[in-house]
RNA sequence: CGCGGGGUAGAGCAGUUCGGUAGCUCGUCGGGCUCAUAACCCGGAGGUCAUGAGGUUCAAAUCCCAUCCCCGCAA
């Protein structure tokens, strides 16, 4: 076998950039990138290339974008006839004809620890239900989500002051290095693949619109589990007269009352809601129109509209 | 041309409706009190009020125009 394979790299969001700047400098060929249209994003409406396809074009490799791939980019992969096919988070499903292309098959770089988390959002959900650990598993890609034999696995310990952004930064860049295993032992006829346990498969799905609104019922580790895991995307929120205030960063705290009521509001001795269990301090948050902040910062201003007694929104 | 909020001292905000000495809570610096302190008292420094030799005016943070940046929603 080569050492040096002819690939295709599908991929869309950041976290998939390691991977192909790892590729590109073990000096494999990559002959193309394909990743989603760019898309009207934020305000105005502007249309956002992904990052993938940002740093592709910085590296000058071929970038092609399909709204379905399987429909309409089969003729050109077979044109480039790649050895072999990376995808990570590329975000589109591919049909059996895509994966038979390359000889050596598709492999799919997946942040959890399949057969745990299969889907969209694997990061966020392993630390917002308060998991010890995640990490990165590579597998052959076939048409069921996530589902392909595992090749190698990562495993990244999640810190208590982990948010989902910065398990993701983490995670991102040690898939890149899974992703080089893999290729290394596939190269070297070592590569051993293992089904899934199918018994032990859970699922990560996307995150439904208006995902993140803290239930104060819950524990307070649990609420802090959700605003830490929801940190930066997709965002945990509270509801206070008809406004969505941000909570980006809390720990559990002493004391105990009504959840969802504000039990102590004081620039120095902080912001602390009750939970269903015990209570919890705001750290951080974010009020509408506004950036986010210490909530020392903020009661400092607008203390008015955070005061004790007040009652979140169920 | 998607909808809306905002840019005032190192931080967070008020003041803008009805132009007329730039203020509050902190931080910071100095001093005091205290066994001590994130507490308290006294004093000080720190701001071309996003930008524009813009417009109106005797006078603009405030009214008008243009530009830049930030944030929420929606996608």
């Amino acid at each position: 076998m080569k050492n040096k394979l002819r690939i295709v790299f599908l991929g869309t969001p950041e976290f998939a950039v390691p991977s192909l700047d790892m590729l590109v400098e073990q000096g494999h060929d990559v002959c193309a990138v394909i990743t989603q249209p760019d898309r009207p994003k934020g305000r105005g409406h502007k249309m956002i290339a992904p990052p993938v396809k940002q740093r592709a074009l910085e590296l000058g490799i071929p970038v092609y974008q399909y709204e379905k791939l399987s429909r309409e980019g089969l003729q050109l992969l077979q044109e480039l006839a790649p050895d072999l096919m990376i995808t990570a988070a590329y975000g589109q499903m591919l049909s059996s004809k895509v994966l038979a292309v390359p000889p050596y098959g598709c492999i799919n770089v997946h942040a959890s620890l399949l057969p745990e988390y299969r889907g969209a959002a694997p990061i966020e959900r392993a630390v917002i239900e308060g998991k010890a650990q995640t990490g990165v598993t590579t597998m052959y890609t076939v048409r069921a989500m996530d589902a392909g034999d595992i090749l190698e696995q990562d495993i990244l310990p999640i810190l208590p002051e982990d948010t989902g952004g910065s398990v993701r930064a983490k995670l991102s860049q040690i898939g890149a290095g899974t992703l080089q295993r893999t290729i290394e032992k596939l190269i070297a006829g070592t590569l051993k693949r293992t089904p899934q346990d199918e018994s032990k498969v859970t699922y990560a799905p996307m995150f439904e619109r208006g995902f993140g609104k803290v239930d104060f019922t819950q524990s307070a580790q649990q609420i802090c589990d959700l605003i830490r895991g929801a940190n930066p995307e997709p965002g945990a929120y509270a509801m206070l007269d008809g406004l969505k205030i941000k909570l980006t960063f809390a720990q559990v705290a002493q004391g105990s009352g009504t959840p969802g009521q504000i039990l102590m509001s004081d620039p120095k001795q902080g912001l602390i809601v009750g939970a269903g269990d015990g209570a919890v301090r705001i750290m951080r948050l974010q009020y509408p129109g506004a950036k986010e902040m210490d909530a020392g910062d903020f009661l400092r201003g607008r203390g008015k509209l955070l005061q004790q007694g007040m009652q979140f929104e169920q």
